[in-house]
DNA sequence: TCATTGTCACTTGTTAACAATTAGACTATT
DNA sequence: AATAGTCTAATTGTTAACAAGTGACAATGA
């Protein structure tokens, strides 16, 4: 049984706010952040937004210039996008066979509810929560495979990827491309597993 | 013609010499780092010491528990480590492909002059600079083909795997399979490139 | 007219003091 | 003797004031 009351940092609950902000697109790319804009905002001085903003800026969802200011980062090159595609897929596969056998009811119940939500958001067109709820169903499995060492590696190339196509594609496929997986790794079914998860990350 | 005398932020030197005692070994894994200690030592205050262990924590260099301070990171597992491996392969096999008839004469000229740093490095025996060294070598073709962004997902890689075989495989090898990776891309043999440096990323 | 220089408001970088939290030692109690 | 509880010193988190840098705009001079 994990904890279940979790205390959450200042910094990091800035931080999802903002990354959030960018993933709604309230902040659009190349907008610059103001830090005691920020710090009035969240009722905090500058020092910890100074260290969400730092943070955000080595996860690649802003660029940051000396003496400059931070400002939302604009859409990979093709190219790169590629590139960011074929590492996450090689991360979650790993998850995914590395998990095989090793997932319990409780880990399918979390998914389940987490899948939920997910259908819960699209339903109510609530179109950022979608997003969350999508990332959310990743990482529980590459957090259970490779632990927050992994997880480290694998968040910001996420992010990075949703800052791409910004809303673009929140089709109804969603859910169902993500119950396939879920339902692939209840049985067991690596192959299946794999093929759906290569099918929703592109 | 690229600008000359760049000026380095404060904040990044001490991030870089960090980096450099992590990678030689001064400071163990799970040793404890004190903000005081280091704004003692580079003669500022906690505020940029205090950024400097947040970069290096989302590096993965550092670990970092709330109010309890930042330690150094311990070695992955193998498991991991090879996860590792297949991603930067990805990344500088994507570089070299894209670069493939794009370097010019001065490219050429700072990687021999790379090269030749490495070289006598190692001659002089002082295998931090040969890591350095090592590490400038992939960071200029990776920055050349993917800018600042991919340096960017690519670099925290690079330092964790450094941080597993902290001076294990310093061999002379190192020299020469730089040399035969340089030698490739001058030939324009994408095909021996790819195999000297999978060679090399090991 | 155009280029250069100086000024000014605004933003970021840095500092030092203060508040909150933790780890470790010490004591008291069973 | 072992354990629980409380205290203290040390460390981290936060704040607000100060220093330094940036960009825009006006004044100056050729």
């Amino acid at each position: 049984m994990r904890n279940a009351n979790k205390i959450i940092p200042v910094r990091e609950q800035i931080a999802d706010q903002i990354r959030s902000d960018i993933i709604a697109g309230n902040l659009a790319p190349n907008e610059k952040l103001n830090e005691q804009g920020l710090a009035a905002r969240f009722g905090v001085s500058r020092g910890p937004i100074r260290d969400v903003l730092l943070q955000l800026t080595k996860e690649g969802l802003l660029v940051s210039k000396s003496n400059c200011g931070a400002s939302v980062n604009s859409v990979l090159a093709p190219e790169l996008q590629e590139v960011m595609i074929d590492i996450r897929r090689k991360i979650e596969f790993f998850a995914i066979k590395k998990l095989k056998g090793h997932l319990n009811d409780e880990d399918f119940a979390a998914l389940d509810e987490i899948l939920d939500h997910l259908q819960a958001s699209f339903d109510a067109g609530d179109f950022t929560e979608v997003t969350k709820a999508d990332i959310d169903f990743h990482r529980y499995l590459v957090l259970k495979a490779g632990g927050d060492e992994l997880v480290n590696l694998w968040h910001p190339i996420v992010m990075r990827m949703r800052l791409n196509y910004q809303r673009l594609r929140q089709s109804a496929d969603c859910v169902n491309e993500h119950r396939a997986i879920a339902d692939a790794l209840r049985n067991n079914d690596i192959r299946e597993a794999t093929a759906a998860l290569k099918a929703n990350i592109r």
